[in-house]
DNA sequence: GGCATAAACGGACTTTACCCCGCTTAGTAT
DNA sequence: ATACTAAGCGGGGTAAAGTCCGTTTATGCC
């Protein structure tokens, strides 16, 4: 044996023609999806449009929903970017609170984009649902929980609920007619919608954030 | 003319025969739920088993994830029969904030029983996802919300947030798995998981019925 | 009871996700 | 260079979701 034993934590890296057409899948999904809608994104219609084989597609992405959590992942990646480098209130620099806030914000702008995408990326019958699409969220809330001074508090669940609050709305409760060009009968706003959401998400993190005097149950 | 015109708010009940078959391919589908799994509820075996054709399966659902919602639907006005008549902490009696912990740690184990149906129920092609499975929690959680003394505060967001606290954990985030027969190797304890979303939850609604001092955004 | 009508029914038909397996090719070790 | 091997590729095959439309049946009215 050469040295196999050791390469058993690492499942080998992708082959570069693989990678290559991993991107160029991306490339097409995104293109259909911009000129036709996520409706017409079918996995054979895909295949033709980059030329390649049906098998090719399922091999790279497992599933239809996995086409779209790749397609978010991506896009999530390079939102957390500028979090992570962007300026103060967002970026790094200003206080752990404003920064919670801030990132609430541009995370519902974010989901608002992309939630023809976000959604089509749930998939009930997977063993994890969400995948790999929420952890990062999940994990910058949680590290700028840590860096503010709250009480005897599990952090990580508190991280998770948090996450909860942001995506549920724009994922699972909010009508899609209300995210899109919501009230043509000039009679409830609508669009306020969104504002509501983004203020509502200001005002859960200011009184969580908020020392409170009651006795706090520590995690095990 | 009779009078059409006044009958256009009510869509006219569902016939007799149809309802019964409702009833019928509800039953057929919890027997087949719980002798074969979700896996093996396929429309077509579900309309031989119930003995009648696929198309009134359809009719009667939509779609295969409406199926799921019915049942989930159903699930849930149960459910809330016991939160509106059941003993204090859970139902009426108690002070709102004892009732929402509680509520929060009933509807933890609810989700945890019917977890298959509650994610077999997501639909991300659907234009409004959830459909009508959540609003109950959501307008219980806003009820409570509404005895609380929060401070200017918009309650119908900070319901669906809550909402999401609640569900989204649950629905989105934790692993099947974890939700299961967790650890095998007697590592990670697992089961505790849950236990700390609980507590979580009761840790994450006290805070927010702390009154804060902080000016609060008030809804418009 | 008989009739009109809209709803419901059934099952063949179409579309689509997903599987399979023989063939090809990129990486690697000699 | 050459040979070896694991990964990748392709596209036909299967099964399940979802659609359609001709037929049947409940229900309200005379």
């Amino acid at each position: 044996m050469t040295e196999p034993l050791l390469s058993i934590g690492a499942p080998r890296a992708e082959r570069a023609d693989a990678a290559r057409n991993r991107q160029h899948l991306l490339a097409t999904a995104r293109a259909m999806l911009a000129s036709q809608g996520a409706a017409a994104l079918t996995m054979d219609a895909l295949a033709e449009q980059a030329g390649l084989g049906k098998g090719t597609v399922f091999r790279r992405f497992g599933s239809r929903a996995g086409i779209f959590q790749a397609l978010l992942d991506d896009d999530e990646r390079a939102f957390q970017q500028q979090v992570l480098s962007g300026p103060p209130p967002l970026g790094p620099g200003a206080p752990p609170l404003d920064r919670l806030i801030a990132y609430g914000q541009a995370r519902i702008d974010f989901l608002l984009r992309d939630r023809e995408i976000a959604r089509h990326a749930l998939d009930g019958s997977q063993p994890i649902p969400a995948g790999s699409s929420t952890p990062l969220s999940r994990l910058h809330i949680r590290s700028l929980l840590g860096q503010l001074d709250l009480g005897p508090a599990d952090l990580d669940v508190l991280a998770m609920q948090l996450t909860a609050a942001l995506d549920g709305p724009l994922l699972l409760y909010l009508s899609a007619d209300l995210l899109n060009g919501p009230a043509p009968a000039g009679d409830r706003p609508g669009p306020a919608a969104l504002d509501r959401v983004s203020r509502g998400w200001q005002d859960l993190v200011t009184r969580i954030a908020t020392p409170s005097p009651g006795p706090g149950p520590g995690p095990p």
